[in-house]
DNA sequence: CGATTATTTGGCTATCTTGCCAAATATGAA
DNA sequence: TTCATATTTGGCAAGATAGCCAAATAATCG
């Protein structure tokens, strides 16, 4: 459980959620993950790393430029259950029993 | 992207990924789980507390046991993902490009 | 080489998380 | 009510995370 924890653990945090969800849509580089989650560079080659070490992205320096990509498609699966998730609490907000 | 990476925050720990895993097998009551993780009953009902409040799991208290349960069963669905991209990680360790 | 642009790394502080103990609460039985 | 069992809550110390800035590294161009 330990290293499943490691995988989850990249992915719980907003910046890192929106760079995956950015990146189904096909490889982007650091600076433009960057002007869109607005944070500093280096934050945001942080969350990089961390995706990056949990083996969830690729990354490929072309030039000064380094792109990243997904590794796994399938994390993008976990979305729509999250989404289902989301939707229950909001139906019913933790309910006693069921 | 926040409420979504509180949910997968949610299962980014060791014991609450081992909880929801055994929880796919049927309710335990908290005494189950504890013994279990090994835990204190304490630390046990706090990572309850966690999945429950990012809407995971519920609970039911019958007597003086309280009993969990999953409450959206998608979440199986992340364990295989997350055992391929461990896989793809022994295998390439994060190679360069690819 | 020196300048420029893109990215990573080091370091620091503020904030969050975890786990234990102790105490409080809940339920059922005597 | 009192006792016993199960669970939750409060509080605290240790450790992990996140974000920024500054500095280092990488690669390209003159």
């Amino acid at each position: 459980m330990e290293s499943r924890a490691t995988v989850m653990k990249a992915l719980a945090h907003p910046s890192r959620l929106f760079i995956v969800d950015e990146l189904s849509r096909g490889e982007r580089c650091v600076c433009e993950l960057t002007e869109m989650i607005g944070a500093d560079v280096s934050t945001v080659s942080k969350h990089l790393a961390v995706l990056k070490g949990a083996g969830l992205v690729l990354d490929d320096r072309r030039g000064v430029q380094v792109f990243y990509r997904l590794r796994v498609p399938c994390i993008l699966n976990f979305f729509g259950c999250v989404e289902a998730v989301l939707e229950e609490t909001s139906r019913q907000p933790v309910a006693i029993g069921g």
